[in-house]
DNA sequence: AAGTGGTCTAGACCACCGT
DNA sequence: CGGTGGTCTAGACCACTTC
């Protein structure tokens, strides 16, 4: 991970929160970096690129680069691939393990999962606690062969600092898929809503650089309390 | 837009939509894309970061470049800034207009679209309506500084295709925002719901290449028929 | 006309996958 | 080990914005 654009990319991800550009909203160009970080233009454009995609900037041909508005915080991040304890930074958050087990799979999670009849897979329920009230009820379905051990203890902190950081497991891509429903009764009590009140629902596959599906997941949120925000650029 | 990476990443759409690659699910080597096409190998990485971006496939260093499954045409495309139209084109899509009509921006207009007070805007109302059963209720606020014109007409069949070929508008990125709410009488009559079933709520802030918001929208989804899908990429 | 981003080339070396 | 994608460089020319 030591590579120069994102190194790069990085830096000036720290430098635009901590409100470096605020007066201009401008950044320097790209002659301007390419003399600060000594590397070529190419290498600066591809860092840049990762500013745009992260949704900070947006670049005008024969203008110059420029911040794009409004904070990021508060909302689910649907971009990022972090999980909600890094969407949710500012935020106090809480996880009430409401189930932690190895099962076998079923015919469903053999399809969606895309492995054997029977094979070993973690099941997680957990209840996201965001400022002291009730935010998101998360299930998830995670492939034994590829997350070989789990436990209440990393299931009530952050799993996806458990997977990057401890498992350097490559996580790369993802399907979401977004609607929402009327809450079950059992849900609705966890969450503290009514029966048949509105729930956000995501329902996400999560491959790893080769490909491999390694997590299911769905996650049912609070409707009055959960925003996703999703910057996206045309191509 | 005769770019040649553009070009390419159009040509290896289509022919992965065609089925092309069905059978191996893998796709030609950087290399013989280079001969294909005889550009150099960077133009044809841009092409294919194109096809990463779009979510049609991913790449596996020391392997090759391989198809994403099949996403399946039922699903709204966050990813996407081309509109309902392009997004189901599969189906059957007939637009009522409940209003077009140009007003003068009120202060959370102003702020919002960021124009003066009393500037004129087009507002717009209108009802979805995907294989004969009402699908969503979208309501538009453009900035006629830069929308100088626009009608029922225009307003009845896509009007991203309006904006983009006839009006040459330069699309280039957006803020979505999703929640879900209670739905209110009125608008759940017109999808035929019950008043405080859910709503999947999308609110949208369209910016042109040069950074100007020209488009505030908001799309209220009949609950159990839409979904939209997401293909993200970490980075 | 000067400044700044967008496209494209040609070539080098590294990192990872599979045999 | 050969095949294949990932990173990086140096330089050229084009397209758009701004003055």
């Amino acid at each position: 991970m030591t590579v120069k654009y994102k190194e790069i990319a990085d830096c000036l991800e720290q430098e635009i929160q901590n409100g470096k550009f605020d007066d201009t909203k401008k950044l320097p160009t790209e002659e301007e970096l390419m003399k600060k970080f000594e590397v070529s233009r190419n290498t600066i454009r591809k860092a840049i690129n990762q500013l745009v995609n992260r949704g900070y900037i947006y670049q005008v041909q024969g203008s110059g680069m420029f911040l794009r508005e409004q904070s990021v915080t508060d909302y689910i991040n649907l971009g990022s691939l972090r999980g909600l304890t890094k969407d949710l930074a500012a935020k106090e958050i809480v996880t009430k393990i409401l189930s932690v087990q190895v099962i076998e799979a079923d015919e469903e999670k053999t399809k969606k999962l895309r492995c054997k009849v029977g094979a070993k897979i973690y099941y997680v329920k957990r209840l996201r606690i965001v400022d002291k009230e009730p935010f998101s009820i998360e299930i998830s379905y995670f492939n034994k062969d590829i997350v070989p051990y789990l436990n209440e203890e990393i299931a009530s902190h952050s799993i996806y600092s458990y997977l990057i950081n401890d498992l350097k497991l490559n996580i790369s891509f993802a399907d979401k898929v977004i609607n929402c429903e009327k809450i079950k009764a059992e849900t609705a009590e966890l969450l503290q809503v009514h029966p048949n009140d509105p729930a956000l629902i995501i329902e996400n596959t999560v491959c790893l650089a080769n490909g491999t599906i390694f997590e299911l997941s769905k996650s049912i949120f609070h409707y009055q309390k959960a925003k996703i925000l999703n910057r996206i650029n045309f191509q």
